[in-house]
DNA sequence: GTTCCCCTACTCGGATACACTTTGTCCGAGTATGATCGG
DNA sequence: CCGATCATACTCGGACAAAGTGTATCCGAGTAGGGGAAC
């Protein structure tokens, strides 16, 4: 299991403004130097947030990003959705003629592991990555 | 969840021979045929195979490749292991000094994540593909 | 008939070129805030 | 004192280059079996 670097940093850059949610709007280089990142890298991740309802902008002069949403409400699976596209099954093969079966098995077996990712991911939330809450966290820190 | 090229049909590969598995030594071309491959890329996946142990090759004239395990005893997991490598948590970000935490939480996430695919991989075995058992695959059909 | 040698058919393993995805960077355009200027 | 205009600081969104990973193809080398020649 793997998660890009963007949906990671998408994450990070989550928790770090819902960790200031009070202050207003923060600006993407703020946000780009807690992730130790280039400006332009944070504002494309910010963007594709912010067009996918997880974060509200704020153009103009004092603009910048800011959560709205319920900590314990936004979970990876939502992250990672929104930065790399859906979490699916899928067999790059052609499908040929003696294989169709055999093929189908693979794709069930590929749907259920999508299946369970997708069920982990979900039970992680923004609230756990920044510590604002003892559900979840500590216990999965225990594992 | 997404299986590569190969390992789709490195998993092909050994149902289709251990359908095969008491005819001796099947040639890399008549693989390559079943998978509608060129013999290039069906070779390259077999002596892979054989290096990892799953199958047996034999040189010379009337050489070939064999599946000679259970194919029960065989799953899936192997066989995606022994093509892509193993499957693991997976966090591409350099850990900076205030995410250390975050990080952390997220590395677990994955963990689990990545140990769910093993198991629902490990269920899945070449006779499952092969149909030549009732164990499994038309369960995971069925479903 | 037996032994030796060569030819053929196959795998082995590395090397290389190609394609796709991910990542990093840049630039023009648009928008809200605050300052400045004119009435 | 008030309103219009302008400069500034920021986001927006696309476009593009660079890097990494997965895929396809090629080629020389090595090995086992069979056929033929020599004895």
């Amino acid at each position: 299991m793997k998660l890009t670097k963007a949906s990671t940093q998408a994450a990070l850059a989550l928790a770090y403004l819902s960790s200031r949610k009070d202050e207003g709007f923060i600006q993407a280089r703020n946000v780009a130097e807690f992730l130790d990142a280039p400006t332009d890298s944070a504002l494309k991740i910010l963007q594709t947030l912010a067009r996918r309802g997880l974060l509200q902008s704020q153009l103009g002069r004092s603009g910048g990003y800011r959560f709205s949403g319920d900590p314990d409400r936004v979970s990876l699976l939502h992250v990672v959705e929104a930065i790399d596209g859906p979490i699916v099954s899928d067999i790059r093969i052609s499908t040929g003629p003696q294989v169709d079966r055999m093929v189908t098995v693979l794709q069930s077996a590929c749907d259920h592991a999508a299946a369970h990712i997708r069920e982990d991911l979900n039970h992680v939330t923004i609230a756990d990555l920044a510590g604002k809450t003892t559900r979840n966290a500590d216990l999965l820190l225990a594992v």
